[in-house]
DNA sequence: CGAATTTGACCCGCGC
DNA sequence: GCGCGGGTCAAATTCG
């Protein structure tokens, strides 16, 4: 909680009021694909910008199936998520390690000095299975006073699954960006070579064991980083309490454009996982609207997303 | 008073 | 083997 963020009235009164000038990129090594979600349309026009139907029709692939290789962690658990190699995008090619990839800001910041009008984000797919696996159940539960801890660990172990990891780099004065989840802060580091702590969040909903770590980029502390870990197995929630509560429903289809965080937080949820059904669906607009090569209209973009989110 | 956050301690992996 | 850094836990504290 950051007190701040409690005490931010910007916070209260409109989640969306860190979003209006915000630049989101993401991408995977094959396709990369920047989104630019701006107020002004400025940042549109900037050729060093690409559309994110620029970045569409740029790459070979198209996103769905970029997002899908997310999903489908085709990577190795330590591999190199090259973000993008583009001059179009004036941005140079960095690696970023599984690891790396969020953890270490320094090859964030490189990037981000590299260019500071473009911000990268790195939708770095990985398969952390072994990391997840033993990392996640560390702490306490080990300090042998408590076996049955240890065992449900060791369950927990076999039955954790690879987990997909996304890295934002948003544009943002608000740290905890609402994406329509419920998160749970459970643990706050200082990150080496940062003054700024790097925040763990774990979604609040029952079995959805979706963490996100949130920090702020040292270099350019506009720049807040987001990493999702793992998959929601729920829908957004729409009893948040608070700022959160209906938020994006109606509002967020009225306003114009979600919230990029919106717009993959509904890819985080497993087709197969989805009891409505309506997955396919939700996807088959998400790649229709995708096709339009026009940047206004993606202020339809994550429309049916939040309508369909409708219970 | 329940829920959420804070924060220090702890564990583990990795590099040296 | 040791130290460092990342990640997690859980008691204490704060908040609504």
């Amino acid at each position: 909680m950051s007190s701040n963020e409690k005490n931010n009235p910007q916070h209260n009164s409109d989640p969306f009021q860190g979003f209006n000038r915000s630049t989101f990129n993401f991408f995977d090594d094959n396709n990369p694909c920047i989104y630019n979600q701006s107020a002004a349309p400025t940042p549109a026009l900037d050729p060093s910008y690409m559309s994110f139907t620029g970045c569409l029709n740029e790459g070979s692939v198209d996103y769905y199936n970029s997002f899908s290789k997310a999903f489908d962690m085709s990577y190795s658990s330590s591999d190199v998520v090259s973000p993008m190699d583009d001059s179009a995008t004036n941005t140079k090619r960095i690696d970023i390690s599984a690891e790396n990839s969020v953890g270490d800001s320094r090859n964030l910041n490189h990037n981000i000095s590299e260019n500071q009008s473009t911000i990268n984000s790195s939708v770095s797919c990985s398969s952390n299975e072994d990391e997840d696996s033993s990392k996640a159940k560390k702490g306490s539960g080990d300090q042998g006073d408590d076996k049955s801890k240890k065992v449900n660990k060791a369950t927990k172990k076999e039955k954790r699954q690879k987990e997909p990891r996304f890295a934002f780099l948003t544009k943002s004065e608000i740290d905890n960006l609402e994406d329509g989840y419920r998160w749970r802060k459970y643990g706050q580091k200082a990150v080496k070579n940062s003054p700024f702590p790097r925040s763990y969040y774990r979604c609040t909903s029952p079995k959805c064991g979706v963490k996100k770590r949130v920090e702020r980029s040292f270099q350019d502390p506009s720049v807040v980083i987001t990493t999702y870990e793992g998959k929601h197995d729920h829908h957004i929630p729409t009893t948040l309490r608070g700022h959160g509560a209906g938020v994006f429903s109606p509002p967020a289809t009225a306003m114009g454009p979600g919230f990029p965080h919106e717009f993959l937080s509904h890819f985080l949820p497993s087709s197969s996982n989805d009891p409505s059904g309506n997955t396919n669906s939700m996807q088959y607009q998400q790649q229709q609207q995708l096709q339009i090569p026009d940047y206004g209209l993606l202020q339809d973009l994550f429309s049916p997303f939040t309508r369909s989110q409708a219970p």
